[in-house]
DNA sequence: AATTATGCATAACAAAATTAGGTATTAGGA
DNA sequence: TCCTAATACCTAATTTTGTTATGCATAATT
């Protein structure tokens, strides 16, 4: 290593933050709301925030798939009024872990409220 | 177009945050403190989070030179105590369009925050 | 003398969202 | 009875962005 500025300066804990809030999100909802698929999960995020959050389709189904292939949630798919829905939730011995990381976006986002907001 | 899904469903103004806060953070930090250097603008992001968020060289230095090269930031050279430093500054003519952008982040992050923290 | 801190830069890689396409069923209006 | 909108899933190519790991150079500290 050629000099040491990389040891302290790593986004540790935040880091997946800034590449994405939308994990959390998902993990927020459910743990929420239980039971969601997909689509009801972009719906539910639309009305929370006023029409202003609208998560794409090709955003939200990989993610679902990542946080389902990570061990994360679990899913199983149902047929509702003819169509077939794929509900999500939060696995039982990760909910704990879900909440920790719904927090760490929020304290993450205090910090860069504090930094936009901070006086001159 | 297949379906109608996407036509309301895409992240608007607030997609370039979903993959990162970076360059709105530099943005309110040159908007707050006028000319600064890419070292020091990690360590006052540093300083005004409690040491909280630390900005990594690979990201805040490509961040620098793409803002500057779409013509939002300009650079000049110093040198200062034997060493160069590079300054930036926003330019004059994008300065609203900065603090849009910088109030764009913040109402993101209040959405973000209301479905975090929306009653069951 | 050696390490730490200051200061810049870039390249290979990985992660994640965008964009754009595909399939299928149901509901409602003209 | 069409046609459109809404519901509901999926994936691939591309782009953007951050991580990780380098490299260089000078000043200050131990």
């Amino acid at each position: 290593m050629h000099n040491y500025f990389m040891y302290y300066c790593n986004m540790d804990r935040n880091k997946e933050f800034l590449s994405g809030t939308l994990t959390s999100l998902i993990l927020s909802l459910l743990d929420n709301h239980g039971r969601m698929y997909g689509y009801e999960i972009c719906q539910k995020a639309k009305e929370l925030s006023s029409g202003e959050i609208n998560l794409t389709e090709g955003a939200i189904y990989p993610a679902l798939h990542r946080l389902e292939k990570k061990g994360i949630v679990e899913s199983s798919k149902e047929k509702v009024n003819g169509r077939v829905r794929k509900y999500y939730s939060i696995k039982k011995e990760q909910e704990i872990a879900a909440r920790q990381k719904i927090n760490s976006l929020l304290h993450f986002m205090q910090n860069i409220n504090g930094i936009l907001t901070a006086e001159k």
